[in-house]
DNA sequence: CTGAAAGCGCTTACAG
DNA sequence: CTGAAAGCGCTTACAG
């Protein structure tokens, strides 16, 4: 095995000509049961796999789909959001023989380098966890074509792109009704950033959710995800002053050090005050008290973005974009669980 | 831009031959400046970039890294400790020009494909972050002489194979000292699973460190490294009876949750326990209290693995593992931070 | 159902 | 320094 073998020497091998070799290979159908099996057999013994560069440069396919981070900080790599995203693409890949290659934007507006990876057919699609503000980058992928799938809706919604999204206003939504459910009535928010629409999204629905009840927002304060800002935000609703008995942070990140940011206070959860999180972390279930959360299922819908974009890639017609909703995990920092 | 441009084009455009628009492009020097310059003027204005399977089949490069996690849990994902592990990768990749392929070991035996891939020359060279015993797995790379590094040592020496590796023996030491040197006599620890050599050489090092002090281990739990199993793991010490003043957990997540699982039995932290994880992880930091933890720089790490591969596949002979040194971070839980 | 032949877009000796 | 030419390993009309 000093080299690999190519089509050739297992044409050779099978006595067929590379045409049918290739036709059996690939399962091409129009080869006889006996060349299928001369070749099956050749192809065995050989240990031959196609040289994948070759088969790419006349099919113009490449095997491969990209996963775009599009966000250029790398603290992303710490959300648990973002590994069962991956996770999702790499399942709903399994079938598929396409490779996944990981790309993400780089600070130092390394982007054009990316854009122009993407835009020159050096991928077969591309998937986007999109998390800001970022058209022109979008829109370079439009302009060329490429197959694409976004995660999370668009901060614009003209960009016109396939995408695949929780209901996030839904989710805020759920969160102001169970809380308001437990009785609580002097309500209080963490948000994500609110330049990302999943934020954005989730802070609509909550207030929507307390108009619909007739509560006024006692207090809000803007955090990131992290577990630093639902800590820092949690200082910042308490310094407020004002009584409050139910929180709800946008991720189960910034609701769980918020959780203890509150009981190091002296405030008892679920007792004195509520709290519900958002995304159904691993850490949600095993906090103390555990964590009532909104799901967020990033596997799922990075997963069905990944067939959306095999569909596409194949030709089929795929307009709808795709919409999963959450619902509430109650459990016992709202006083949710039995 | 019905159709992208090829190198045909370019060289057209510039009035140069193929084989000189070739040289110049690749800055393969052997070009008069004149001609540089016009190959560079219709690069740019053609918008030309190589295609690179028609590059690769020649050069027999691919310009892809693999990243394999060889782990066909899926849960992985949601352990910060990996996605540090690839920010260090893609990091490393940055000035390469390289591209990144996420693969993974699946459930059913579906390693046969992803040998098969990788040992064909499909990629340039592979990362393995190698947590469990998988020595058929390596001995394909080998065999194909597919260059490789390890992320952490292999579970048998004889892989013969280059890693980069924390010196988790020393981590372990570490934790042992530290509590000690808190005053603890009392000490328990709650491993990861004992079928990697991560969690093998951290109880090690643990063990070592205790024995050094004259001091005997009062009891130990085998845990996954997950945050279930360090409230498992914290509840089987406490049920042991035993007086316990001071634990080590393998990982953050079990020390968190074990943190919070002594402290619902009325155990103060650090008063009555301390306690030490390891990992230095995000949440380590804005935990309640904060808690002491030993470096485990997975981003360096991978990042080194990276950068060795690459002067591997150059051709370069670099015979030596690398093995980075952890550091305590002392913070309130251990009563170490001021 | 099968094979001979062209061609995908590059790189690389080889002459000059 | 430059160009003509061969060739990387495949797929795909086109005839038969």
């Amino acid at each position: 095995m000093v080299q690999n073998p190519t089509l050739e020497d297992v044409a050779r091998a099978a006595g067929v000509s590379r045409a049918t070799a290739s036709r059996a290979i690939r399962g091409a159908g129009k080869v006889s049961s006996a060349a299928q099996e001369l070749v099956d057999r050749a192809v065995k013994d050989l240990g031959y796999v196609p040289n994948s560069a070759a088969r790419s440069l006349v099919t113009r396919e490449t095997g491969a789909v990209a996963l775009v981070v599009a966000e250029p900080d790398e603290r992303i790599f710490s959300d648990p959001f973002f590994g069962a995203a991956i996770a999702g693409v790499v399942e709903a890949l399994v079938p598929t023989d396409k490779q996944l290659i990981l790309a993400m934007r780089t600070r130092n507006g390394g982007d054009e380098r990316l854009e122009r990876y993407l835009g020159n057919q050096q991928v077969d699609g591309v998937v986007v966890i999109s998390h800001h503000d970022n058209d022109q980058f979008l829109a370079v992928l439009r302009e060329r074509a490429v197959p694409t799938v976004l995660v999370g809706r668009p901060a614009r919604p003209d960009a016109g792109m396939l995408y695949v999204d929780l209901d996030n206003r839904l989710g805020g939504k759920l969160a102001a009704e169970h809380l308001i459910g437990q009785g609580c009535t002097r309500l209080a928010t963490i948000t994500g950033p609110l330049d990302m629409p999943a934020a954005q999204d989730r802070l609509q629905g909550w207030r929507e959710g307390l108009e619909a009840a007739g509560i006024e927002e006692v207090a809000m304060s803007e955090g990131d995800f992290t577990p630093r800002t639902g800590r820092l935000g949690a200082q910042e609703l308490l310094a407020t002053g004002e009584r409050i008995d139910g929180v709800f942070a946008a991720s189960d990140m910034m609701a769980l050090t918020a959780l203890q940011e509150f009981e190091e206070h002296g405030l008892r959860v679920p007792d004195d005050i509520r709290v519900v999180g958002f995304d159904d972390s691993a850490m949600a279930e095993d906090s103390h008290p555990p964590l009532t959360t909104i799901t967020n299922p990033a596997r799922a819908m990075t997963g069905e973005a990944t067939r959306l974009l095999l569909a596409l890639i194949k030709g089929e017609e795929v307009e709808e974009p795709i919409v999963l909703t959450p619902s509430v995990l109650a459990r016992e920092s709202s006083g949710g669980a039995s």
